[in-house]
DNA sequence: CGGTTCATTGATTAACCTCAACGACCGTGG
DNA sequence: CCACGGTCGTTGAGGTTAATCAATGAACCG
């Protein structure tokens, strides 16, 4: 097993956007259901705070690429992240869409190397935690072990559901279906408009034919992009189309 | 955190093919990966073995249904376990392949109930592990807990293999690379032979397409079954196809 | 303004799905 | 023993979908 040499923040080492986040950082975070920290008493907290650094991205920026090695983990604060792994044919395939409230990087706690690219489809701010702080907290805290189990579980149960719904069907039920599963998954009235090219690595398509469908869902207003680059939908048309229906009928 | 009630062998409420596993089988288990019973001293291991149970399946057999509840935890020893959901449209999608060496189940860990319906493919012998054992050596062995993760990794990577080779590219190519796939997990020269439907389900295509592929590939003997339900192929030819190439050539 | 990126659209082609039929194999029961 | 029904793999014909190749706009930026 590596060890990680854990240094304070120090402001001149530190790479730009970064820095470490405050108490009140921390009650904000949408990790609350990971909650490394639960059961630390706050002496501690604040001390382990300073090994964590706040970082953002702009859209298109990458993360962290596949194979690189890595020290820390990321909780996603704000966003939204595409992993991608390469087809053997050599094109890229989105495998995951993590959101406000996942992990991403928990592979170092196996291997001490990335097994996806990932790269910021929005802006995007995260939390980076040492990795030996989390191996730590998975050694000595189960309630915390058993909460890296279940973000574990979600990266599974997203892929198979990449599988299921986006993989499977006709491209208008798939865009319908990856219209639903952004929605849901942030849960909020409207989800981020993101680009052909990604619907299409998420989809398994081409980004012509996703071009297609989202234009003719525009011109009959059953979906709409708005200023603020969010897509808004005929809900009721979109599950239609989403089981299968082939044309507004 | 529910409690599960341990009671020792007892022959006259048993199922058919179910038995407590010897010392002996424990040796010849693929599972030395997993080891649910290392740094337990052997007195203690031989009274936890009391409650695990070997059991075995048919082809076509079912292990567990999705929603289900569960209290056991399954090492798989010989043979291969697809691992099914639905796709909206009600379509059978295979989302996982176990085989010796894996363990499925483990979600049980999480809430209690399964999350795929699992069905044997082959003839199949499993070793089950009440989950009341494994959520303690979890809690209280973190090398065991590593290793569950690691377990849980070995699912995502395959979810995600599925994804980039399975589900991309022509009918061809995701043959050609589910055959390659097989042997590779297998590991050994020849690799079990599958029937056409549960090809399709594994690739996301139909099965007359699945038949006409597989049937051209034995008619020019880039591909072969065996007596014994296995495939031999030209490793040559079908990674050259896998790439995506069209035909022989 | 020229250059770049991204979305859109068209025309053509190739791939795959659908529906349908047939033969091989296997176990069962008359 | 053979007829029967079942499952499974295979093959064919025809229709549809989406990939491919190519070109054009729209937005943005230096």
């Amino acid at each position: 097993m590596r060890t990680v040499a854990l240094r304070p923040h120090d402001p001149m080492t530190d790479r730009c956007h970064s820095k470490p986040p405050t108490a009140r950082d921390c009650a904000s975070c949408p990790h609350h259901h990971v909650d490394v920290l639960a059961a630390t008493p706050e002496p501690e907290r604040e001390r382990l705070r300073g090994f964590f650094r706040l970082r953002e991205y702009l859209p298109r920026e990458t993360v962290y690429v596949q194979r690189d090695t890595g020290a820390h983990v990321a909780l996603i604060r704000e966003g939204l992240v595409k992993l991608v792994l390469y087809s053997p044919a050599g094109t890229e395939r989105i495998v995951r869409l993590a959101m406000p409230g996942d992990a991403i990087g928990l592979e170092l706690m196996l291997g001490g190397h990335f097994h996806h690219t990932a790269v910021a489809l929005t802006e995007v701010q995260l939390c980076q935690m040492p990795l030996a702080v989390v191996d730590e907290r998975f050694a000595h805290a189960p309630g915390f072990a058993k909460k890296v189990l279940a973000e574990w579980h979600a990266s599974v149960d997203d892929a198979e559901r990449f599988l299921t719904d986006l993989s499977t069907g006709s491209a208008n039920a798939r865009v319908a279906r990856l219209l639903i599963y952004l929605q849901e998954r942030v849960g909020a009235a409207s989800c981020p408009a993101i680009g052909r090219d990604d619907m299409a690595a998420l989809l398994g398509i081409t980004t012509e034919t996703t071009s297609r469908v989202v234009a003719e869902l525009k011109r009959d207003g059953r979906l709409r992009e708005t200023a603020q680059g969010r897509w808004e939908y005929d809900a009721k048309a979109l599950r239609s189309l989403a089981e299968g229906a082939s044309s507004p009928h």
